[in-house]
DNA sequence: AAATTATATGAATAGTTGTTCAGATATTCA
DNA sequence: TGAATATCTGAACAACTATTCATATAATTT
């Protein structure tokens, strides 16, 4: 099969070689949305640091709070809320207050099915 | 409920606050190895960025080479390989050579998996 | 009200990372 | 063999990030 010239899809010429145009063609109709694209990247790259990863393993179990979660991680209490903030902004966490203390958990299912199978590869 | 010092695992005072010793020391039991929170943490962090996430996305329906998902994303070759690597370091992503053509397609049953159930919490 | 406790926030910084560029390697074809 | 093609690799750099420190906010207790 030989190469071929394309243009990009906004017209201008991109001097991009292209292989197999009926494949990337497909993957294009069938490529998900950007935005969403940024939506999912984002869960999975919050759950891509080991600190992080640790929290929500951990908030899987026990509902916790700030002071709990810097004692089990070794961290600080600052770096624990900062982190646990990024969780909420994407709604993988939730908090309730009681009194003083706030209680951390996990959200959604989702977040726990992802966490599952992961393990599974991982521990096989 | 009052808090209370602890020690570190290692012996040494390190002055932490913890409110529910019980649920520290039950998430001490509980969590995962570190080699396996590290792997785990891992295989979330290189699906965590949008080109990578674009490219494995494209994976999942079509075998394609480096040329093939450069035109798609609009990438240099060298970026989609240094990427492609990254996916085969993990044994993410597998790939076949015909001539000088180099295919890639998903290795593992478990990231398409993983993709699947991020799509479901993203679209719903 | 003042002191204490738990958490949150903003700035600063050291460390990490995605991409590009230039050049290397591997395969095919003439 | 030499030219052409597809992919890979290492260095370099701008952009991003995880953590800490200092400080602010919110709730409780005395």
């Amino acid at each position: 099969m030989r190469s071929a010239k394309t243009k990009c899809l906004d017209g201008e010429a991109c001097q991009v070689r292209v292989i197999h145009l009926d494949r990337v063609q497909r993957a294009r109709r069938e490529t998900v949305s950007d935005k969403d694209l940024g939506r999912l990247s984002s869960i999975y790259k919050v759950l891509g640091d080991p600190s992080r990863l640790k929290i929500v393993m951990a908030l899987r179990n026990v509902e916790m709070c700030v002071c709990d979660l810097a004692a089990f991680l070794g961290l600080t209490e600052s770096a624990i809320s900062h982190q646990l903030r990024r969780f909420k902004d994407l709604a993988l966490v939730k908090s309730r207050r009681e009194g003083q203390v706030i209680y951390y958990s996990l959200d959604d299912a989702h977040v726990a099915e992802l966490l599952n199978i992961g393990l599974e590869h991982v521990m096989e």
